[in-house]
DNA sequence: GCCTCGAACTTTAGCTTCTAAGTGTTCAGG
DNA sequence: CCTGAACACTTAGAAGCTAAAGTTCGAGGC
């Protein structure tokens, strides 16, 4: 029946020349590059998360360590910023909270100046926890990149730019959900 | 200090400069295609989940129409293979086919010539909620690259099936999990 | 022809993570 | 001093998943 790969997953030319077969007046050249993006991310995502598991951390915990760090120094934000930033609700955010403490990852402590506020500030345990899971993104991206010259870089890197600022232009609310991890 | 954007999220150039004053060594190209491809993906997903819920079907029941059409008439497969398909056990599976079937997306019915195997068939409801939701992908997705002329369309389709080709090689397990939607 | 083994799906139990709603604490203003 | 708003936490409940046990059926030995 022509794509008998084992069901595992059929090739990107499989799966727009299904499309094709399926739907009418599609165009094959903007497929290829949509469908493109959805599978790179994926890979890339599945990347990340063996890299922190690795690490002993979730991809939860790695976006809250991310959020933090680029922050900025002093690495501190409240719950509900974080809470905004991630897309998720204030009660989800202190479970995620939870964790991280025992973790050792982050503090949690009353913002003495407004003892309504809390504060989570990223432990140098927690900044260290970062820095390996960049040095193993860096390495990954590198690999995933190597074979595009100077050139391609630069061409690549200004067109997605162009098309992500359509995109944000055009849907300015992020939304959160349905995973991050950029 | 700087991004002073309210939280909401920081433009890409705002975030690789945090990376770049967080982390050393990072080379600021690579670091720009890598975060567009994560922003635009979310992005997408976050259009694609608008329409399906506009249509409502979950993304879950998406990505089940689209593995049953993909694989060609008469739309039939079996709950083992849309698992494996889709990276989730035989028994998340069977939740899934419960509510498609009390959505009267799909049927399930035995095998006659085989009585242990299941089939699970696409009904003609179901392939059209498909058919609308790929009138509306492929709407958006013609925004999202109108900026792009014929040449930097090909350029980019080949330079993506690139890097897909390089890390699914490098990556033979697709392992599933973590969205996919493609 | 019976019996046992294995395969395919479902069922059950339990876990994780989320949201929604309600509670307690703190600060600011009348 | 009292009220109202803001912030975080707590509790209850829903959704979705996995793991493991259970059920049904077909295949092959004897």
């Amino acid at each position: 029946m022509g794509d008998t790969s084992g069901l595992g997953e059929p090739t990107l030319e499989e799966q727009i020349a299904a499309y094709q077969r399926e739907f009418q007046d599609l165009d094959p050249q903007v497929e290829k590059i949509v469908n493109a993006l959805a599978r790179l991310n994926r890979r890339m995502n599945v990347a990340y998360g063996r890299q922190t598991a690795e690490l002993g951390i979730t991809s939860a915990d790695w976006e809250v360590l991310k959020a933090l760090v680029l922050s900025g120094a002093p690495y501190r934000m409240g719950p509900s910023d974080l809470a905004k930033r991630l897309g998720l609700t204030p009660a989800a955010m202190t479970h995620r909270i939870d964790r991280m403490v025992a973790e050792g990852l982050v503090t949690r402590d009353r913002d003495e100046t407004n003892r309504v506020r809390v504060i989570v500030e990223l432990t140098p345990a927690g900044r260290e926890k970062w820095q390996e899971a960049m040095r193993m993104a860096t390495v990954f991206e590198g690999d995933l990149l190597q074979d595009l010259d100077p050139d391609e870089r630069a061409t690549l890197g200004e067109v997605l730019t162009r098309l992500l600022r359509r995109v944000e232009d055009a849907q300015p609310d992020a939304g959160g959900r349905l995973t991050d991890l950029d």
